[in-house]
DNA sequence: ACAAAAAATATTGTTTACAAAATTAATTAT
DNA sequence: ATAATTAATTTTGTAAACAATATTTTTTGT
């Protein structure tokens, strides 16, 4: 498995989708549908299923096949100290080398969020979600701190899989926090963004827990 | 990868000599190579590297290939933890679950040890020094801690590979413990056993971490 | 209508084959 | 003799085919 192969992209995609919380714990992963999902071999998706079974990030049914584990609770208490450390940091950063057209992309991206969660496009939302924390990470234009975000593979804490009100709600907030830390930024009071920025991790942490279990 | 699987079998098998050391670190792991010796296809050699590329046991290479890791200080430090903790509780168990069969087999098993080393087949030996240590853990006759004690992958401490001087000492020493083991244990001496097996595991995990760097 | 049995379908586990790439061995030139 | 180049071999990455097992659907009987 080269950095390169299939295997490779078929471990990439399904560990993100795992760990970004678009497959919901206990569902089979049905090899041929990743294959041709995916567009790699269905031997390639096999093996990047195996390294994810290495990280115990899914598991072996007991007649065969793969399926989705949930995340543990320390997992997501880890998860969140990461994404904490590195998003704070990327924050302060900015705010010393910030510009308008930044806060205007920031905004689009915010505007784009309101809008598909508005229509029910839950997936795409989530997509706008991790747009937004990215974004975040690249305008506080620092090689070694994207890397490491990257490295991380870091989950978001959304679950786009029951849409109930509940979960419609979540959204909401999620907006609301990601415009309150754009303002913030914009305004030029960076200890508020943080702030909002440790609210958000903190709620998107609790949402995780409570539904998990 | 059905836990009776070929695959299963190939992970486990190459897990095993991983973590007993009998595996040069950096060494490449040929596919056909282990699926002929373990006498499975080469697919399922492959699906368990990449089991065990998603333990971190292996790595790729830039241009393909699988290679064994070297365990980190770390990983030594907690295995050792691990394994003071089991075998001095089942050491503790045996004291009062002795028999005079249970002390020959260890003798036996020390006895093969000693000959092994002397004719120079170090893989032998530490083979039976597998066999010594699951021994002791048979003979405390509690089969939650047996379990416990299979289920942990426990590695040893030797290396079998660059037959230095040093490495021979190291086999003449370990040979030396194990036999003072044996001997406080048959004289009822339970807390003097209890101290050799530590002493034993402390210089395990020192002999790891200096090879090592 | 419900439960059990049978058939049909889908999914996985395994093997084989083949092409691409890397390694090793052999050849050539300096 | 050594270094560079070429050829041979090995090893990997990928795909396709097949058999065995699971799952779903349909049928049948009560």
């Amino acid at each position: 498995m080269k950095s390169t192969s299939q295997a490779a992209k078929a471990y990439l995609e399904i560990r993100k989708q795992i760990l970004s919380n678009q497959l919901v714990a206990k569902t089979r992963l049905k090899e041929d549908t990743w294959a041709t999902n995916i567009g790699v071999s269905r031997m390639a998706v096999r093996e990047g299923l195996n390294r994810l079974l290495g990280e115990q990030l899914v598991s072996l049914g007991a007649k065969g096949g793969y399926f989705v584990n949930s995340l543990s609770s320390a997992d997501v208490h880890t998860i969140r100290e990461l994404r904490e450390i590195l998003e704070v940091g990327a924050v302060r950063l900015m705010a010393v080398k910030i510009t308008k057209e930044k806060i205007e992309k920031l905004e689009k991206i915010c505007d784009d969020f309101t809008s598909m969660v508005k229509k029910r496009y839950f997936g795409g939302a989530c997509e706008a979600d991790v747009k937004f924390h990215e974004a975040i990470i690249e305008f506080a234009e620092n090689n070694k701190l994207a890397q490491a975000y990257k490295a991380g593979h870091i989950p978001l804490f959304h679950q786009q899989l029951s849409k109930t009100q509940k979960q419609v709600s979540d959204y909401e907030l999620t907006d609301n926090e990601h415009r309150q830390i754009v303002k913030a930024i914009k305004s030029r009071k960076t200890d508020l963004a943080v702030e909002w920025l440790v609210k958000h991790f903190g709620r998107g942490e609790s949402v995780m827990l409570e539904i998990d279990s």
